[in-house]
DNA sequence: TCGTTAACGGGTCTGTGGTTCCGTTAGCAG
DNA sequence: CTGCTAACGGAACCACAGACCCGTTAACGA
């Protein structure tokens, strides 16, 4: 008794690491072929050359294995790019989430990631959480326009951040819209444009 | 030979019709309540006290069901409200549409539409034609304001229209942010912002 | 190096969602 | 009103994803 819980605690190492490492690629593989509805515990564990049952008893549900996935992509971050004006910066992100979106691999991963945070409640943890880590990183473009006096001080750095993805997001799921560098450089600039008109000021109204 | 084809299309009166609508609204609910994921034929069946082989019949597969589903509710339309100035007309707009994303029925509907579109190409072009049609319905009020000399000529009404959403439906998927009036009205400020800025002119460059 | 046992994996069983068959109901043309 | 047949619906059938059992492999502490 008293083991821990989880398998795959105890013995971390070896085999437990490499099987774990080999599942979540097939997942990710069959997430970007098959979405999020055509998945199947079987259908990873043979991509994956691992037995089934390893698969559920580790992560017993889809829903959890997409939410370990979003760990595992959390942990590995791509390094912000710094131009030295906020437009420069902004449409840079722009840019970089516009390619990860109409890659062909990228894109329907994204997808699927979100159509399966839709229906979970961990999930959606895990894909906020995500979001909350890249958004984390480039948040100090807009703190440093702040202190270069580009936006007004007061700005929420996270909610401009978000607000470059969010019309790109648009596009992909709901709109349908052609998702090209027209469309990241128009996100980039609104954003700045209503950064630099005060919008994203949270504390609004207390001094005035 | 030759009755035309798809069951449904020969007597489409009476009983056909008393059943398409059973099944739409039992989908609905069920869409609702359990999300794309878990979604079942025979349950839809069931809450609209119709054969679970009709629903088959009918429409096949899942998403071909909410495609259907999506251009039933595209069909019903909500009048817009006039306020006499963008700000007004578009906070209306974002008002709107954050109550529909909270309410307790169609935030996890809309969700699950929108998650069973990016599995599926017909269900995601249901998504796209009922939006389209939503965006078509406002962008009269960005013309209105082009005209009364608010926002610079050549502005694209319909990519005001979608930019006014876009931060809203980015915090419900995506970043699980608060969705409340604030938001909205921020989302509304910001795109008017930058419409006026001349953000969203299409034909930028070729009269400079 | 060795022993303990966590973790894996093949094989089998089972519940359930999807499919098909065929008899019944009812829309609509005459 | 009547007949033809489109469309529905109950029930049996089937395939397959998910659950389980138990023998095998290998991580890790001593």
């Amino acid at each position: 008794m008293a083991d821990g819980g989880e398998p795959g605690t105890v013995r971390p190492g070896g085999r437990t690491a490499r099987v774990r490492e080999a599942v979540l690629r097939a997942a990710e593989d069959a997430l970007t072929e098959q979405g999020f509805s055509g998945l199947d515990l079987a259908d990873i564990a043979r991509r994956a050359d691992v037995g089934k049952t390893t698969v559920y008893r580790r992560w017993g549900t889809v829903a959890a294995l997409v939410a370990d996935l979003l760990q595992d992509m959390a942990e590995q971050s791509a390094p912000r790019t710094e131009t030295g004006s906020l437009l420069g910066d902004l449409t840079a992100n722009a840019l970089l989430v516009q390619r990860t979106l109409t890659d062909p691999r990228q894109g329907p991963l994204f997808k699927a990631l979100i159509a399966a945070a839709t229906g979970d409640a961990r999930t959606a943890a895990a894909l906020h959480r995500f979001y909350d880590i890249r958004v984390r990183e480039w948040a100090p473009c807009v703190r440093q326009a702040v202190d270069r006096g580009e936006v007004p001080r007061g700005t929420d750095a996270h909610e401009v951040v978000r607000a470059v993805s969010a019309p790109l997001y648009y596009h992909l799921l709901i709109s349908g819209d052609r998702l090209d560098e027209t469309a990241a450089a128009r996100a980039a600039e609104a954003a700045v444009t209503a950064a630099r008109a005060g919008v994203y000021v949270t504390d609004r109204g207390r001094k005035g």
